[in-house]
DNA sequence: CTGTTAGCGCGTTCAG
DNA sequence: CTGAACGCGCTAACAG
C-alpha cells in the first residue's frame, strides 16, 4: 500500500483536510468528535505527515546539525549531549556527522543549512577559514563549541583554553617543574592556544624561551608515545611534560614507563579534557576538566535565539569556567 | 533579501524555470548559451535549491541516518565511517544520532524514516523489541550492524559474536587458564552471544558450569574495574577473565595491578573489539577485531538495495570474519 | 467549529 | 532545445 495522506485521512474520517491539519497540529479549534476521527483513521491508515511537505510549507525542519572532525572526542560528545537535551526541550532533533577533517565533506553538511535541510549548524572543529565562518555567521544560524573562529559575526561556547594551559603549566612549575616540554597540536585552534598559554606561564616563570621543548601533533596516542620518545632522547631531558590532550598525555606517560623511568618522579605529565582516559591511566593523569555539557546546552540555546528571532544576535565568544584536576601524574 | 528561488534565477538569466531546472540537473538537453546564463544566474543570486522542495517533488532525500547508544563506541564510528564512505560514493549524506538508550528518542529518530527526513536507516544498538525491527524491515528501508535482531525479515551484518567468544575462550584455555571468570553485558543482544560463546569453550574443556563465574555490568572502565575487585574476592580466584570489551578489560586488569597482582602470571585477562584501548592498556590486550569499516561498507550497500529497489530483499545475517589479536595480557 | 482553496519551491510532463 | 502548467503533501487564511 502506498503512503498515506492528509487527503487519505480526510476521506476515511469523513472531514476536510482542513480538520485534519488542525488535529494534526493541535489546534484547540477542533471539536472533540472530530478530533476523534480523525485519530482513529490516523491509527487505522498508519499515517505520519510527511516532513518535507510539512518542512516547505512551514519554511523549517526541527532539525539541526552538529558537525565535528571525529565524534570520538569525549568532550565533544558530551558536549553534543548537551546540545540534543536542550534541542529537544525545544522540540529539536539533533544530528551530528564527521568531517574526518575533509574541507569537501564539510561544505557539504555546511550545505544542509544553506540548503534548508536544517534550521541549524553547531560547528565543533571547523577545517574552513575564519572569513569563510565569521560571513556564514553573519546571517545564517550558525554556533560554535569548542574551538571558535576569529570572527566578530559568530558567536562561540568553549572555555578559556590559554588560560586553562597557564593554569596548569604553572602548577608544573610550582611542584617542581624545570625543564619543561610540550606535545601540542597546531592544527587546531585550541591546540595553538593552549600553546600560547604554556609559553606564557613558561615565560612567566622566567624560563629561557629556548630551553623550551615542542614537539607538533595529532590529539591521539600514537601521536603522544611518539613524540615522547623524542622528548626522552633530548638533552637535557624535560622534567615535564604538558600535552594537548589526555590521550596523548596517556602516550607520553607509556612512552616514560616503558623507557624505565618513573611518572612523576623522572618527569610529570599533564594531560587536558579529564576525559575517562586520565582515569584509566596509571598513573592517573593531572589535567583540565571542560563543562563540556554546559557548554552545549549554551550553544543550543545560542542557536535558538538566531533560529527564532531576527536582527542582531549574540556575538563573540563565551568563556565557561574550567578547572585544573591535580592527580597522580604531576607531584605535590 | 530572502531566499533565491528558480523563479529568480529565471527572470535574472532570461530563460524559463523548466531551463533553469534542467541546468541544475545537467540535463543534457540545454543550450551552451542558456546554461551559463543560468550558471551565471545562480551564481550571481547565490541561489541553492530548497531541500525540502526538492525533495518532496523527488520523494527521496538522499540522506540515511545512522542511530546508536552512544558515538564514543571505537567500533560504532569505524562502522559508521565505512556507511558513511560507501554513502559518499552514492551521493547520499550519511547522519548518526545517539540514543543514549532511551527508547523514546530512539522511536523519535526512527520516525525519521517513517515520516521521510530520510531514505534510509542504519541501527547500531537498537533499544526496540525485535518484533518491531522486523515489521520495520518487512517494508522499511533499515539495516542493522554489530547487533543483529531476531527477526525474519531484518537483514544485518555483524562479526559471529559467539564463535568469536568461543576463539579467544579456547585460547585462554589453552594458554594454562583452569578457573574462568567473564564480565559481561547481557543489557547488548552481542554481550549475550558473548557469554554463550565464553560458556561453550568452558563446557567444551569440561569446565564445570558451576565453577565458572560471570559478572553482568555496562560496558565501560568503571564496570570492568568494580567487577574485577568482586572476582578478586572469589575464592578460588579465578586466573582468567574474559570481558565483553577492550575498556572493561583495561577496567578488569586496573583492578588486578592495584590488588598487587600482574597480567597475566597471576590472572590472564582478554578483551574484545581491537579497539586503541586494546594498545593503550599495560599490558596490551588480547582481543578480537572486527572489521568495522567493511562492516559498514557492507550495510550501506545493503540499504542501497533496500532504497533503490523494488520487491523483496536481502534478509538474515552477514557475518564477516573476525580475528583473535594475541598480545600480553594472556600467557602464550 | 468546519470546508475550500491557495500556494510553499521544485521537477517534469507536454507542446511547440 | 525551450516555455507553460501541473501537482508533490501540507498548512493557513478565509468564508461560512
Amino acid at each position: 500500500m502506498a503512503r498515506a495522506t492528509v487527503q487519505d485521512v480526510a476521506r476515511t474520517a469523513g472531514v476536510s483536510v482542513g480538520t485534519v491539519s488542525r488535529v494534526l497540529n493541535g489546534s484547540p479549534a477542533v471539536s472533540e468528535s472530530s478530533k476523534e476521527k480523525v485519530t482513529a483513521a490516523i491509527h487505522q491508515l498508519n499515517y505520519r505527515p510527511l516532513a518535507s511537505a510539512r518542512d516547505l510549507r512551514r519554511d523549517r525542519t526541527m532539525r539541526i546539525l552538529a558537525i565535528a572532525k571525529n565524534l570520538n572526542s569525549p568532550v565533544i560528545s558530551e558536549a553534543f549531549r548537551g546540545v540534543s537535551d536542550a534541542g529537544a526541550l525545544s522540540g529539536y532533533v539533533s544530528l551530528i556527522a564527521p568531517t574526518a577533517g575533509d574541507p569537501e565533506r564539510e561544505q557539504q553538511l555546511v550545505d544542509m543549512l544553506r540548503n534548508g535541510s536544517v534550521d541549524g549548524l553547531v560547528m565543533f572543529s571547523p577545517t574552513m577559514p575564519d572569513e569563510d565562518i565569521g560571513q556564514m555567521a553573519e546571517q545564517q544560524c550558525v554556533v560554535q563549541v569548542c574551538e571558535i573562529a576569529d570572527a566578530d559575526a559568530a558567536f562561540g561556547v568553549a572555555i578559556d583554553d590559554r588560560q586553562a594551559a597557564v593554569d596548569i603549566t604553572r602548577h608544573l612549575i610550582a611542584t617542581g617543574a624545570r625543564r619543561l616540554a610540550m606535545i601540542g597540536n597546531r592544527a587546531a585552534r585550541s591546540g595553538r592556544l593552549r600553546e600560547e598559554g604554556f609559553r606564557l606561564a613558561a615565560a612567566e616563570a622566567g624560563m629561557p624561551a629556548d630551553q623550551i621543548l615542542f614537539v607538533d601533533g595529532d590529539f591521539d596516542f600514537h601521536t603522544g608515545r611518539r613524540h615522547a620518545e623524542e622528548l626522552l632522547a633530548a638533552t637535557p631531558r624535560p622534567d615535564a611534560v604538558f600535552c594537548g590532550n589526555d590521550t596523548v598525555a596517556a602516550g607520553c606517560v607509556r612512552a616514560i614507563t616503558d623507557a624505565g623511568l618513573r611518572v612523576p618522579e623522572d618527569i610529570a605529565v599533564a594531560g587536558f579534557d579529564d576525559s575517562v582516559q586520565a582515569e584509566m591511566c596509571v598513573p592517573e593523569l593531572t589535567t583540565i576538566r571542560q563543562p563540556a555539557y554546559s557548554m552545549g546546552r549554551l550553544a543550543f540555546e545560542a542557536l535558538l535565539e538566531r533560529m527564532t528571532t531576527a536582527g542582531p544576535h549574540r556575538r563573540g565568544r563565551m568563556f565557561l569556567p574550567h578547572e585544573l584536576v591535580v592527580r597522580d601524574s604531576t607531584n605535590s
